[in-house]
DNA sequence: AGTGGGTCTGAAACTTGTTCTAGATTAGCG
DNA sequence: CGCTAATCTAGAACAAGTTTCAGACCCACT
């Protein structure tokens, strides 16, 4: 899981601040375009006028539109991980507490599910020039999935393919319920289904 | 599951022969490109060029890019469902004779990895306008699912759920697989972890 | 065989993601 | 301050998915 830092990812340059202020107002035009219409309402034209950046500049910070959107993801998850961090999830058994924080979760993105399209669509459609942001995604909600286990040591090999098939799971249940293949209740049956993983896989 | 026809779909307007044959190149055509240069290089115009048939034509058999290459996600699966039915896998239990299939099927897509790649990536990004054709590769992936767990009577819906949970996985591990952020080890694992829901379901 | 309606063709037009270019601006530095 | 390289801007240009349209063609029915 290589460097562990609190906020900011690599940091190559280090911005200035008036690029730290380009990119955050490209970020929250980027969101603000998703939770309208959803991905297709995300046009790169739009998001570069709305955030007062000229078109070339947008492609300098994000180099294609699937980029911008999962870099959005990044930003929501983030949040999201805070927000979990201070009302964590209070049941017994570690497999609840894992299902409890995804469907916490997933209420959040319901509320915006045209926002949540967009990320969804942008991160399942991401092809292998996106894999490094993707792979940040990602861990970043194994993160989340692990800190509502609460695991006494470090997590068994077993105990991690348990986490990727929930997480595989928990993305695909979204997207089928985001294009209307499925319903809230059938999300919330299988994401505790799969959860029950948990209490198969021990310290062994 | 409606209707079992052993072929066609709906088959609104009976097609004619000559019709049936332009639908046939198209497909094969999308498949061929797809097997080179994955989705990109699956081209509107190409395809309809490869197809011997005008642009327009092939918006009127396939309404988007999206339609077409789910479509052939359809064929393909059609096919392997063939397959398998020829050869079912000989495991002892339910849960890894449905690890065998999908490992199987796994290996075959292996063989074409762009065409997966396209076909996938067409599958996830879908939007609401393709759920029809996107349900129809669902139906036939659980199919395929209980044809490996040769249950006795119907599935519970406990047993349905674990294969939506199962198939979430195989999609998700597969795109994972794709881009090149999972090793074909870990598809592996993450496979034969989820199987293990199956043993977890009875007939209650 | 004749005819009417749906189908197919070829080609242009339109949309939106992406790239490119020339000139203005900015940031860091001597 | 004055220079230089990097960055930013405006806008044109390009690529591929999608739409549109006029005319040729095919099919079923009389």
């Amino acid at each position: 899981m290589g460097q562990m830092a609190t906020e900011p990812k690599p940091a190559s340059p280090p911005l200035t601040e008036r690029q730290e202020a380009r990119r955050r107002r490209i970020l929250h035009a980027s969101a603000q375009l998703a939770s309208r219409g959803g991905f297709d309402a995300v046009q790169m034209r739009e998001v570069a006028e709305n955030s007062q950046v000229a078109l070339g500049t947008l492609y300098r910070y994000f180099p294609s539109k699937v980029h911008l959107l999962v870099a959005t993801m990044q930003d929501q998850l983030q949040q999201m991980h805070e927000t979990l961090r201070k009302r964590p999830p209070a049941a017994e058994a570690p497999s609840a507490r894992v299902a409890e924080t995804l469907m916490r979760a997933f209420r959040a993105l319901q509320r915006e599910p045209q926002l949540a399209d967009a990320m969804l669509r942008a991160l399942t459609f991401a092809d292998r020039s996106v894999s490094p942001e993707v792979d940040t995604v990602s861990r970043l909600t194994t993160a989340i999935i692990l800190d509502a286990m609460r695991l006494p040591g470090p997590a068994t090999a077993e105990q991690l393919s348990a986490v990727r098939v929930i997480e595989h799971t928990w993305h695909s249940a979204l997207v089928t319920w985001l294009s209307g293949r499925a319903s809230i209740a059938q999300v919330k049956i299988d994401i505790e289904m799969v959860c029950r993983l948990i209490d198969l896989t021990g310290r062994a």
